[in-house]
DNA sequence: CGGATGCTTGAAGCTGCTCAAGTGAAGTGG
DNA sequence: CCACTTCACTTGAGCAGCTTCAAGCATCCG
């Protein structure tokens, strides 16, 4: 099933308002960006949704179009092997920019699924190009936008040992899901445990087994997909391998 | 001990030959580069080096001030993490970028160390931003570079099983060496035994297990630091998990 | 209530790690 | 030229962590 994309202009003063919370903002309200250009900005981003769970919001092999970002909901982005194995990239929480990964070439080499009833902000990529012509310094916005994703993507990997992985995740979630108003240590986690447990490359026995563990250790209280942090300082030295 | 670069501009017709191989290509000769354009590109362009083994070409913290296009040698990219321990980025090898990784926040996170005796060409990164100005498609060249290299690195952490990343670096590093001319499956690494199994996650002594494994299953030769792809193709198949 | 789904828990086995010894090539000094 | 050292790599044995296979629970939904 392919969501529709029911996209809308939206009202300069109401996007401002929306957009405090995204990455986008960054881009949409570079300093120095005068009115003019903001308005061209502004009939640029249009917003899409709600998909509902289970639609995509681009699939393996898609024409790259646009960069997303996501203004409530979950997004899984996933690709599948040669032998056929989910291998799950990352999960796009609100705020949260996707489709980077199609810039070269111009085809998506992962699927988005929507996980949680979801709405995005549509930044179409070639008007980008466009305005960029002669207000360059967007482009440059972009540049840095990219290369943060870039580094946040390198971030796993790092750790080796599951506890240490499973850790880093879940202080990692939780702080980006503070970021968009949840409260500090207190979160529902949006993927089921597979999801979590492809992401991080170890198998959902072994997630759930640990998760247990790090309960048992009074880190963590977990009750299905709620979650709360009761220890994040030695949590985060977990995640650090520092324990 | 850090290398001093001694930088000198190049002679225009030189570039173009000594380019011909070269990733930062697509980025000097895209199409529809006017004249003019070239010769402002070219004059922003420098070599720098020879480079001996042991120094550096950034390191960690430095401010980022350029892009590199490795010309000749091998450069490991490496951080240190909270315990002390090395994890290898990645290897640039000829023909090949780095420095990317600073384009956001403008400094490098890692450490470019020289393996081999190694110059470069370097594109100082805010020349790029300055000229992108009146010509952005250069911009796009740059992201679309970034993303390529940012698609090379997710490539791998897929495979599971030591096997199967030992399979895929050795075709992977073949192929790249094959393409600055290389025979097709005959080579010789420029990087230590430590270096690869800290790049493939995995302790030394399971890779020289391993690679002796392959050798007797005559699906490699190795000696030292010379290797030959005795059979290609059932390698390509290990290292995509359909053996 | 019965079935489906998603999560947890248990037991056995394998992969890869650690610690430790052995080998071979290159370099050093007599 | 030949011991002697060094360094990088190889090989071996035992162990730990994670996976797999399999069963047991809870929640949701018909």
């Amino acid at each position: 099933m392919r969501a529709h994309a029911n996209t809308s202009p939206l009202v300069l003063g109401k996007l401002r308002d929306a957009c405090s919370f995204c990455s986008l903002h960054e881009l949409c309200w570079p300093m120095g960006l005068e009115a003019a250009d903001l308005e061209r900005l502004q009939s640029m981003v249009r917003q899409a949704g709600p998909f509902p769970v289970g639609s995509y919001l681009f699939r393996t092999g898609d024409q790259f179009t646009a960069i997303y970002a996501v203004r409530s909901g979950c997004i899984k982005s996933y690709s599948v092997d040669a032998g056929g194995h989910e291998l799950v990239h990352g999960f796009h929480l609100r705020g949260e920019l996707l489709g980077f990964d199609a810039v070269y070439p111009e085809q998506h080499h992962c699927n988005a699924l929507i996980l949680e009833p979801c709405s995005v902000c549509v930044i179409p990529y070639h008007d980008i190009d466009r305005l960029s012509a002669d207000f360059h310094s967007l482009h440059s916005q972009i540049l840095r936008l990219i290369s943060r994703e870039f580094a946040r993507q390198l971030m796993y990997g790092e750790g080796f040992g599951a506890t240490q992985r499973i850790a880093a995740f879940l202080v990692n979630i939780c702080s980006r899901l503070h970021q968009s108003g949840s409260p500090e240590y207190e979160f529902r986690l949006p993927m089921s445990r597979e999801d979590i447990a492809s992401y991080l490359a170890i198998s959902p026995e072994t997630l759930s087994r640990l998760l247990s563990k790090l309960r048992g250790q009074r880190l963590i209280e977990v009750n299905r997909r709620h979650v709360r942090l009761v220890d994040p300082e030695r949590l985060k030295l977990l995640a650090e391998g520092l324990d």
